[in-house]
DNA sequence: CGGATTTGACCGGCGC
DNA sequence: GCGCCGGTCAAATCCG
């Protein structure tokens, strides 16, 4: 990696994504980076940085070279942000030294962003690897082909969601892991962290379907009964009276509903070309258990549209 | 019985 | 040092 590359790009992340017209192909043949400033979180687009491809025409082949492998990853339903340990983030500098940097770039090519004080969200924390940060509707959901499982679920602090951690199942000793929770301020996005790569091939249809036989008909009514109880891992505070957790419960039913009447989820889900793929007919199975992770007050209406569907063949 | 999820315990990093 | 927080473990339990 260029010099170049090691002193201006102290940035972390790349955007990929784009709209639902997209497909995997449009952004590997026409990648758009953007990056994330490690200690702000403020986004900025590479384009806006013209002088840097007139002086430095390698970087773009750069970057492509270091977020290939990442492409497969990516979800065309969504915005998503690459953050990979591959990009040389200086590690040791104190934040004044990254200040001046980050504002010498700044200054020069993006004068009309914010420069408002940043604290370093983080150091050099552990486990400082490869991620692959999506932001997806219900729909980019199903976009993930791979066998997961849960293995824990954890309430997070300043969120109302719970966050739910997922390694992969289809092959012993793989190391991708995989996190979900929905985003506490826009709650029709998930936040899907993937972390580590798998060390291996898609898995193949049987192996990767043990166990998302749980998110059937029969399982929900269990869901439901457990439901009667006030669930604390999806936020509710303990001073939270009965009465405001059904308001809450019902807020939550209306934004549902109201994505269902949308239409920008359930429909992709019955798209008949992508039906034939018996890779996301799984995936849409692991959807409805992790739709029941982040909208556990609607297991009954899961359970109702599910029995329906084995009636009707599909919803 | 073998695979899954659930959930409290545990542990390490970090800030005060 | 202590407590908080996020991530993981593992026992209990569930399910086909």
């Amino acid at each position: 990696m260029s010099e170049f590359y090691m002193e201006k790009w102290d940035l972390q992340a790349v955007v990929g994504g784009s709209s639902n017209d997209a497909c995997i192909s449009d952004i590997m043949e026409n990648p758009q980076f953007s990056f994330e400033c490690p200690w702000s979180s403020q986004q900025e687009d590479l384009t806006s940085f013209p002088e840097i491809f007139e002086t430095n025409p390698q970087v773009l082949d750069e970057l492509e070279e270091i977020y290939k492998p990442f492409y497969p990853e990516l979800n065309p339903y969504s915005t998503q942000t690459i953050v990979t340990s591959s990009l040389p983030v200086p590690q040791d500098v104190e934040e004044p030294e990254k200040q001046k940097k980050r504002q010498s770039i700044s200054d020069s090519a993006m004068s009309g962003t914010n420069k408002h004080s940043a604290k370093p969200k983080r150091s050099s924390r552990k486990n400082q690897q490869n991620r692959v940060v999506q932001h997806v509707t219900a729909d980019g959901l199903h976009s993930d082909t791979w066998a997961w499982r849960k293995y824990g679920q954890k309430p997070i602090k300043g969120s109302p969601y719970p966050r739910s951690y997922y390694r992969c199942s289809s092959s012993k000793g793989c190391l991708a892991r995989k996190q979900v929770e929905r985003s506490s301020s826009d709650p029709r996005i998930f936040i899907i962290t993937y972390t580590a790569e798998h060390g291996h091939d898609h898995p193949t249809r049987r192996n990767s379907l043990a166990g998302s036989t749980r998110n059937n008909s029969s399982t929900l009514p269990k869901l439901l009964a457990n439901n009667n109880e006030p669930h604390e891992a999806a936020g509710t505070t303990p001073t939270t009276t009965e009465d405001e957790a059904v308001q809450q419960e019902s807020v939550k039913m209306e934004e549902y509903l109201q994505m269902l009447e949308d239409g920008d989820h359930g429909d992709k889900i019955l798209t008949p070309d992508i039906m034939l793929s018996d890779e996301l007919v799984q995936s849409s199975e692991n959807f409805e258990g992790l739709f029941l992770d982040q909208f556990p007050e609607l297991s009954y209406e899961l359970w109702s549209m599910n029995e329906s569907a084995t009636l009707t063949g599909g919803w």
